[in-house]
DNA sequence: CCTTACTGTGTCCGGTAGACACATTAAAGT
DNA sequence: ACTTTAATGTGTCTACCGGACACAGTAAGG
């Protein structure tokens, strides 16, 4: 499996020359999942695609989910490059980025959930991810719990905001609203603050991804101030509410 | 469908005595998917549990993506009564009323993500958190976008924390350490700040949910402090790294 | 030239969600 | 009390899914 992610194209032998590769077929699965959603990709349907049987391609994968991860750190990608930024303004791009590969191929959304092996792609997004927090003084566990709030509301908001194809149990962003308004004007007495604040919120949509992204970054703007201000990482000033 | 979350049980009429409700047929479900897990829910399954075979059930539910719903919303519950707090401890202690949830039922991560229709139990945890905030001055919008931040970094941790039963396609946490380390052994160099980052992270897991919590809230108490000092909402003071 | 490793194919199995026709049940209307 | 009628549960059927396995054909190495 790790070889499926990680290593290069087989040494290849006797025997007759394959027809197809691992990159055509999981350059077939990310047409289809971008195309039709994560749930029309089935063996079956790939190899409809190619130029084979549904059972040639365990020739080359040895299972759908194996199959699924490389595609998922292929259609992913490299990070894009970007110049040297302060840790803020850094972190800041490496969210949009992010954000931006989620809504090119939403289907990552849900096969890059739960712990999984990592592929080389993945591993450089994680990578460029700690750059950023290189020079700030905070330690490793730190950085990297940084980096995983920031992914999580990154995921989160295009999880919310992105429409997937051919997902038929999922409503548009207008049907939900509209129902929970339809559950209001009969429960209202029970939502009061879920009331008042529908209220209060009409045509702020859309802000969730840059509203949660600065809080995040103001929290953790907060936390690298007090480690440079005390290097060897002693917390001197309590903050209240902190545990 | 909006019935089925929200509607008690229906008014009888004529036609034989149902076998079995709803509620013994979404308990059947939810024992399932404590055990074994979401994928080992199936109406053949769950109706194995009851006196019914699996096309009654159809007679209840009008489909699985229903059941689950409904499932769901049961399954979740309503927020754990709390006293009145201070808005910052308020809303730390919803949190982790939250990421109980999701330890008790781990599949509850799966079955609510995206856009869908929301149950009483899913909205009174809304409510709940929104009250929280009721008195910080944000706007509703800013309310909503600082639950859904807040949610997001629960799930997100839940999801990284939590072991899954059943679950065949998953790497324990040890596992998943381990192969990270075999990989950076021969590609240290490509990764350079995660090799840095794992030295010094070492024995420092399980800190992401308090971290992150505590970044966010800081973050949040900042935007608070400025509402405060502005109750019109009109942003005075510029934050640096604020667009 | 022959052996051997490898590729692709067809068949089969157990599983899934759901459509549909059918007999049965029990309440409502007469 | 009798008939009508709506609702319930059952069994059968279709169209899928992932995958095991035996088999035939191919091409390179000895």
């Amino acid at each position: 499996m790790t070889e499926l992610l990680w290593g290069g194209p087989p040494a290849r032998s006797r025997g007759p020359k394959p027809a197809i590769t691992l990159a055509e077929i999981a350059a077939a699965g990310i047409a289809i999942a971008d195309a039709e959603g994560l749930d029309a990709v089935s063996m079956q349907r790939i190899a409809g695609e190619l130029p084979v049987t549904k059972m040639a391609l365990y020739r080359h994968v040895p299972g759908k989910t194996e199959l699924v991860a490389v595609m998922s750190d292929i259609a992913m990608g490299p990070p894009p490059e970007r110049p040297d930024l302060p840790w803020r303004k850094a972190l800041h791009t490496w969210a949009l980025d992010l954000y931006d590969g989620f809504t090119r191929h939403p289907w990552l959304l849900q096969s890059t959930i739960g712990r999984r092996l990592l592929g080389p792609n993945e591993l450089l997004w994680m990578e460029r991810g700690l750059a950023a927090l290189a020079g700030t003084g905070l330690t490793g566990g730190e950085q990297f719990d940084a980096i995983l709030v920031v992914t999580s509301h990154v995921r989160n908001i295009a999880q919310q905001s992105t429409t997937f194809p051919g997902h038929t149990t999922g409503l548009t962003a207008e049907e939900m609203q509209q129902s929970l308004a339809a559950i209001l004007t009969t429960e209202a007495d029970r939502f009061p603050h879920l009331t008042a604040a529908m209220r209060t919120s009409a045509g702020s949509e859309n802000q969730g991804l840059e509203f949660g992204l600065q809080r995040i970054l103001d929290g953790l703007d907060l936390l690298v101030r007090r480690r440079v201000a005390v290097p060897d990482g002693v917390e001197t000033f309590p903050i209240e509410g902190r545990r």
